[in-house]
DNA sequence: AACACGGGGGT
DNA sequence: ACCCCAGTGTT
């Protein structure tokens, strides 16, 4: 039996029950790959579901506003794959008459779908002879066929699309796409694959010359910036200051508070810091730390601080980005995971 | 070609 | 501590 052949067998008994499996609604299709990108299944699902609940057809996506798409996304990271989404069904209800393209041409045009997810939505909507190629796939074929090319090289990106575009030639487009990126999930894992009952083992590279473990070959990994984050969680009656965050950093679009940005860790006696407060905020303020904590992304590390501002009097500068909202509005916002933590603990 | 963009889970 | 996840857009 051919290796493609082995992992469609090996799907139809050990696929697992998906709720986006099933259905050739290139829209549903769309929802659940654009929020399954950089992203576990088991992270994504209850995003899918609340989703396809809130918006059923891409009319309603297109109908919603910037923040409620973001509401819902709140926690999932890449929040830029919630305003392209929205950008998306804008697009589409309006030059589309809300008809969901099925085409990988069409497709790959769409604001936040590459080549991975058109070739995803292309194939399971339609059975389109397009080969998905991501994270699974580079693993299963770099360890199959003993690939030593780096798999984000630009010769390695070529390399694994041509034989991917190879494999799927005499399959069902939709199944054997949908078959190897579970085999690489379950069977063929980053780490601890299931070698001893595999059905492919016999014909794999990286298991014959025992190199599984150093296979595929990922080139680099970016410097983690460290940054520190200082949070003021003025309160007035029940008004909150918050401050929308602009493009050009994380969190685009999220609300969180106002913020001073040092070098290192800021302290209360710190006069620079005292100074920056009191320039912030127009006047001499008591601050108290509320809490600290280490939030970790993928590209950096940031060490936030809340301090609480007491007996804050509404008079702030209007010239600023910070407003004053009430707080049930403020919980309405979108934020970012460790602001929404932070309101989640603290504020009633 | 390199980097920015989140948050969580596995080892 | 490091790697990876049903990647894409920007510079």
């Amino acid at each position: 039996m051919s290796f493609q052949s082995e992992i469609v067998s090996w799907y139809l008994k050990n696929k697992r029950d998906l709720p986006w499996r099933g259905t050739t609604d290139p829209y549903v299709i769309w929802l659940s790959e654009i929020i399954l990108q950089q992203t576990r299944v088991e992270q994504g699902k209850p995003y899918f579901l609340k989703f396809l609940e809130n918006y059923p057809t891409v009319k309603d996506f297109a109908n919603a506003a910037e923040e409620q798409v973001l509401k819902l996304w709140q926690g999932l990271g890449y929040y830029s794959r919630g305003r392209n989404m929205l950008y998306t069904a804008k697009h589409i209800a309006e030059h589309y008459g809300g008809q969901f393209p099925k085409s990988y041409s069409e497709l790959v045009k769409l604001k936040g779908v590459g080549s991975y997810t058109a070739a995803a939505i292309s194939s399971f909507s339609s059975n389109e002879r397009q080969a998905v190629v991501d994270g699974n796939v580079y693993r299963v074929l770099a360890r199959y066929f003993g690939i030593e090319e780096p798999i984000n090289s630009n010769t390695g990106q070529k390399l694994f699309a041509d034989l991917a575009k190879e494999l799927i030639a005499d399959q069902e487009p939709s199944v054997y796409n949908q078959a190897i990126m579970e085999f690489g999930a379950l069977q063929c894992k980053p780490k601890s694959p299931l070698c001893i009952e595999c059905p492919v083992q016999l014909g794999c590279e990286a298991f014959k010359l025992k190199k599984v473990d150093q296979l595929p070959v990922k080139l680099k990994k970016v410097k983690i910036r460290k940054r520190w984050f200082n949070y003021f969680v003025a309160i007035s009656n029940d008004e909150i200051l918050t401050k929308q965050r602009m493009p050009g950093d994380v969190w685009q679009h999220l609300y969180d508070f106002p913020l001073i940005e040092t070098e290192g860790e800021a302290s209360i006696a710190n006069e620079e810091f005292q100074t920056q407060v009191t320039k912030l905020f127009g006047k001499q303020l008591e601050l108290k730390v509320l809490e600290s904590k280490k939030h970790v992304l993928t590209h950096q590390i940031i060490y936030v601080q809340f301090f609480a501002i007491d007996n804050y009097i509404v008079n702030f500068n209007k010239h600023t980005e910070i407003k004053s909202v009430k707080i049930n509005d403020f919980k309405q916002l979108p934020h970012p995971k460790i602001i929404g933590d932070f309101v989640e603990k603290h504020i009633d």
